[in-house]
DNA sequence: GCCCTTCGTCGAAGCGCTTCGATATGTCGG
DNA sequence: CCGACATATCGAAGCGCTTCGACGAAGGGC
């Protein structure tokens, strides 16, 4: 492998002189660049990473912690995942891979090792306890979700009170009174991932504010789950002519079992779900929805990520807001 | 951050010494190494990756390439990657996430400029053009997945000619003679993405060994592409007795599309998925399915790259057996 | 009792890069 | 024509670790 010893004697010039066109920290005439720069291709010169977070203590690599939980949502993981690595390419960034399951232990090590310079976590949960690490840790770090208390730790997610406050006003313009929601499992509201009581949030203030007859209700994962669920709100919100659904896994089962007990969409009942673009298009029917962003989402922590790595001012909470695409789950309510 | 000198020095020994106690490679009496230790712990010292790669050419990091299509099998994408992060840190390693988009240009820029000790590579293609920048590499490289010529580039995967096999011995023993295949979609032959043919393969060559009437459809997405391979498959394999499903995709709405047309499971027809264990058991009816054990190649994969990295010898291809689970999908034909 | 090992430890040389002065060469106003 | 100043480049120190050779102290065989 060449070193940059290579390729300043091969262009004539000293070691730092390359560093230096490398970096473009120092001015450099366009007569040595162009020679540096031709040494470099002709060796097939690429700086040692090693080296250069040694003598620079920077290291070009951001920490990426995502669940392991096989149980939910795998796909918008993995959505955030690759929206993370793309941006931080376009940022002279790799990403390191770590799992939740490390937990605390994890994210000291990379960071104490000077492996990455700034942590970007998913699946924050209300009183997460790697937060107080990472208030410890020299690097910066990202939160995607929102804890109770982030205290100095960014965070950035989508904001799913005004969500919930798009969706109710939407079915509203069009006539709904009476709105169901089906929520995430009891096992997710349990967790602490606050997404869903930001959604449940929005969902009561938007329905007070609106004069809206609505309920929300969670819902256990299966078919079962579902008919149960559907079977409450029946019972305690009859006549619902609108329902809108926060549960990805659930949603392919209220739509079939909408359909069996006779209700058609949107004729009798207008369906808006909370979930990423491309599952609201690939149900039976294209689904009006308000989109999970995961690709801005996640280029959006990067993007902070690299803020604060070079010092720039960052809000400490950003939230993106939400859009609602109508497609043909929605309609009037029948008269 | 404390440094190995620090180290040193709070524990009386030269900075040798205790990066001998780390790295085991020389002997050190039990009462010098306690010493170290309790040097180490005290101070919170984790050795400067960077310093340690550069000093020692090693990363105890692992290159790992998924592919960013967003379009199928994202589950069992996810789980390989979880795998793979898992058992790497059973052996001291984190990973490096790069996604399938940056090609062969992405592989070389970590290689070369040694952010990684060796590669694996998910989702190759039939002639894919990364193998021979694999194989240029200084580090040594594991793929998931079967190209036509590895020469040289060791391979794991599941035998998916072998699960063919299984599953057509499993339902010939049942009594079934007439056998389907509801096979991945024509985009996934076309890509060249092996798994396809090889399932392909066994399948035939087993019907044609147990003298079986079997016919193979590839079925395209959404429950029109599952509507027309199914009536395909109707007229020119009637009275089919059992479907052998090589598609997560369609898998659902097969087995509904099987409850439309008056055909009970497994009474009427018999169903064998080839899938992830828990998609086979989260399907209205737990299905008898050969698992494709995202979890076990992926650690298979980590574990052939230590050994390359320690200059053990290795196979060159590893087809882990199939495993076919007996659930409730399967039975005996009707009479 | 001497030589040869083995064991446990040290010291120093690098690994390949960045970065901070310092130096050399112009450029310009007065 | 000189000082002040910007511009382009160099040299050397040092980032924190690993590793090799060396060396004193024990232990063993003869």
């Amino acid at each position: 492998m060449a070193t940059i010893n290579d390729v300043a004697r091969a262009a004539g010039v000293s070691p730092s002189t390359v560093s230096y066109v490398l970096s473009g920290r120092r001015p450099i005439s366009a007569q040595t660049r162009a020679r540096v720069q031709a040494a470099i291709a002709e060796l097939g010169f690429h700086p040692h990473a090693g080296a250069r977070a040694l003598a620079s203590s920077r290291t070009s690599v951001l920490a990426l912690v995502v669940p392991l939980r096989v149980d939910v949502n795998v796909p918008v993981i993995m959505q955030f995942a690759t929206a993370v690595v793309t941006a931080s390419r376009v940022h002279n960034h790799d990403v390191l891979l770590l799992t939740k399951d490390e937990g605390t232990a994890g994210l000291e090590r990379v960071a104490h090792s000077t492996m990455v310079d700034a942590l970007i976590v998913m699946d924050v949960e209300r009183d997460d306890v790697r937060i107080p690490a990472l208030r410890r840790l020299k690097q910066p770090s990202v939160l995607i979700g929102l804890p109770e208390a982030p205290d100095g730790i960014v965070c950035v997610d989508l904001d799913f009170e005004a969500a919930a406050a798009e969706t109710l006003r939407h079915l509203s313009f069009h006539g709904h009174r009476r709105i169901a929601l089906v929520g995430p499992s009891p096992a997710v509201y349990k967790r602490g991932t606050t997404y869903a009581e930001r959604f449940l949030t929005g969902f009561t203030e938007t329905s007070a504010a609106l004069g809206l007859q609505t309920l929300a209700h969670p819902c256990e994962p299966g078919r079962e789950g579902v008919r149960a669920c559907l079977a409450d709100i029946d019972a305690q919100l009859p006549g619902a002519t609108a329902f809108v659904v926060h549960n990805e896994e659930a949603l392919r089962i209220v739509l079939e079992e909408l359909q069996a007990s006779g209700r058609r969409v949107p004729a009798d009942v207008s369906v808006v779900a909370v979930c990423p673009r491309d599952v609201a298009l690939n149900m039976p029917l294209p689904l009006t929805s308000v989109d999970i962003p995961a690709h801005d989402v996640g280029g959006l922590a990067v993007e902070t990520a690299m803020k604060l790595l070079d010092g720039r001012h960052t809000e400490p909470v950003r939230l993106l807001p939400p859009t609602l695409v109508e497609r043909e789950s929605s309609a009037r309510p029948p008269d």
